[in-house]
DNA sequence: CTGAAAGCGCTTACAG
DNA sequence: CTGAAAGCGCTTACAG
């Protein structure tokens, strides 16, 4: 049994009242006195009851953390990390992480998920929102704690979204591969309702457009995202065949498509130039290594949590988009 | 505001004990007070407030998971898929899962970290121990929960541990590079600090010595796991020039062996056979495929939820130590 | 079959 | 400068 507040008092010879006060320094405590607190403190290894302080307070130092979990197993690098800088700058100022993994995308779960942390109390919740229209939120988080969002954009609720910036990196990958010569270039992305994804498509018509090719539809081929699909959409893609370059939207997606060249023996970068996304340590041993976009995946989860501490902190002012930063690594296949 | 349980008695015409009670289903009450009970909590969208319920019931319904997240942003594969294992299992029975990443590995971090946890009342712990020596465990966990270990064994504290069977996978692994003539096989391996490379570099001995094959130390190199450490060991190898075949105990290092494989233009497995660690989507597109040794790790995640949820239902056996079995996947890489 | 009341371990006005 | 006491929202003996 541990000890609690009232053993505390009763051993320095305090009130409780006290005891809580040198605990939280939140009124002056003669420094005798402060000294006798922590010295029963010390004697008895009292540790507060951080559900009671709960209880009272309406504040748990808690916030919870939803994102999604694809059946394959290599989805989860990106979540991975982005949790992991959550979690770091999150415990820098004494909070935890409620964690859930959502595995089916489905917004049905997501509500559920939602309404489970509401019991339990959060003071925030950082979620990766599994569509982009989210008017249903507002009646599940009822104003008590703030929202941010992470990794995707959403319509429907107003708070404050981290991202990567996918229209910058991917226009940047698509200029590149015109720059060298390719007119003819095939686009393959993931499920187009997430906003990531639709920002990675907008960017490439957009940079066709800039540089005066002509978009075709044909070209675009949406896939989801496991290895199986991208393996699929790589031969569909085969089957035009004056294509000679191919940007893909996404890591998993990308091996897939890796597969399919390499089973066909198409050489790359010759017949067919490639770039994919996310700079995983896999990137660099393929043949060739590939041209990649690298996201800041750690320092997403490392923004969420700072602008999550600032709403916690009740900064006022109109909730707002970061876009951090991408970086085109260029490698050998384009 | 939520409504709390005394509008919904209000409301209901009885007392917060009966309300409590249909809640938990903790008594019998007549069909005609419990259905005016429900509509009532219908009407009001209650929603019973887990924090008090807690304190109260010293049950909090949440369990903490304690894993490690390298450096390496590919590290992190193994255990977000084990996470989501936990959770899912998890959820299924009303857990919730109170997540932290150590990224240190070291002892202190560990210990910091559950004491954090204690402090917010846990019902059990789920953790990647960071070293094998645990016996400081006992003053921290002080037996108010069960513990359950995954991934790694450990001594100086009695739990429950979910493992993959390590050795046999890795007597196979060896096995069939003895079967197909190799007699000079090179091991590289991570932190042996850990249980996991223990296991592994134990069944590599031992599958030597069954067949004749004399061990030698200089065969086995150790390194931190990561791509660059990886690189350099597999460079380190190619200098022992007899080497017909690696033996790699996990698949960050697996990366960088391969990468310096590539660089030096060995051909696999003509010039060097290799033999990785987790079955990776990655591990399908290098040139050529690897064979890999695939660990459950979604499974092991599950193992361990099924497991506390027993230790939590006072199920009263001794602790014991579940090995999940590994699979082989051959490829070309030897 | 159901209610009144104590109490989980804290925080926080209120009072002096 | 510090204490007595109410109360956070529940659960759970106790009583009838």
């Amino acid at each position: 049994m541990p000890a609690d507040i009232r053993q505390v008092a009763e051993l320095a010879g305090v009130s409780i009242a006290t005891v809580s006060h040198v605990i939280n320094n939140t009124r002056y405590v003669t420094d005798g006195t402060k000294k006798k607190v922590q010295e029963a403190m010390e004697a008895l290894q009292y540790k507060p009851n951080s559900v009671a302080r709960s209880l009272r307070s309406h504040k748990s130092n808690t916030i919870g953390l939803i994102f999604p979990v694809l059946p394959s197993d290599t989805s989860n690098f990106f979540f991975a990390n982005v949790a992991h800088g959550v979690q770091t700058k999150m415990k820098q100022h004494g909070y935890q992480l409620l964690l859930s993994t959502n595995s089916t995308e489905s917004v049905e779960d997501e509500k559920e998920q939602i309404e489970l942390f509401n019991s339990k109390l959060i003071d925030g919740l950082i979620l990766a929102p599994a569509s982009e229209e989210l008017s249903h939120l507002k009646e599940i988080v009822s104003n008590e704690y703030p929202v941010v969002f992470i990794d995707r954009r959403a319509r429907g609720y107003e708070a404050d979204c981290i991202l990567s910036d996918n229209y910058m990196g991917s226009y940047e990958a698509v200029k590149l591969l015109i720059e060298k010569g390719h007119r003819k270039i095939g686009l393959i992305t993931g499920n187009r309702g997430v906003s990531t994804n639709n920002d990675r498509v907008r960017a490439y018509k957009q940079a066709l457009v800039d540089y005066g090719i002509s978009y075709m539809p044909g070209r675009i081929i949406e896939g989801r995202s496991s290895f199986e699909d991208g393996y699929a959409c790589g031969l569909r893609m085969l089957e035009q065949p004056d294509i000679t370059a191919l940007f893909v939207t996404n890591n998993i997606l990308t091996m897939g498509v890796m597969g399919a060249l390499q089973e066909r023996g198409i050489r790359i970068p010759e017949q067919m130039a490639v770039i994919g996304f996310d700079d995983y340590d896999w990137t660099r041993i393929t043949t060739p290594p590939l041209t990649v976009i690298r996201q800041p995946s750690y320092e997403l989860g490392e923004k969420a949590a700072e602008i999550m501490l600032e709403r916690i902190a009740k900064v006022d002012k109109p909730p707002q988009e970061y876009s951090l930063p991408t970086e085109l690594i260029v490698r050998d296949s384009c």
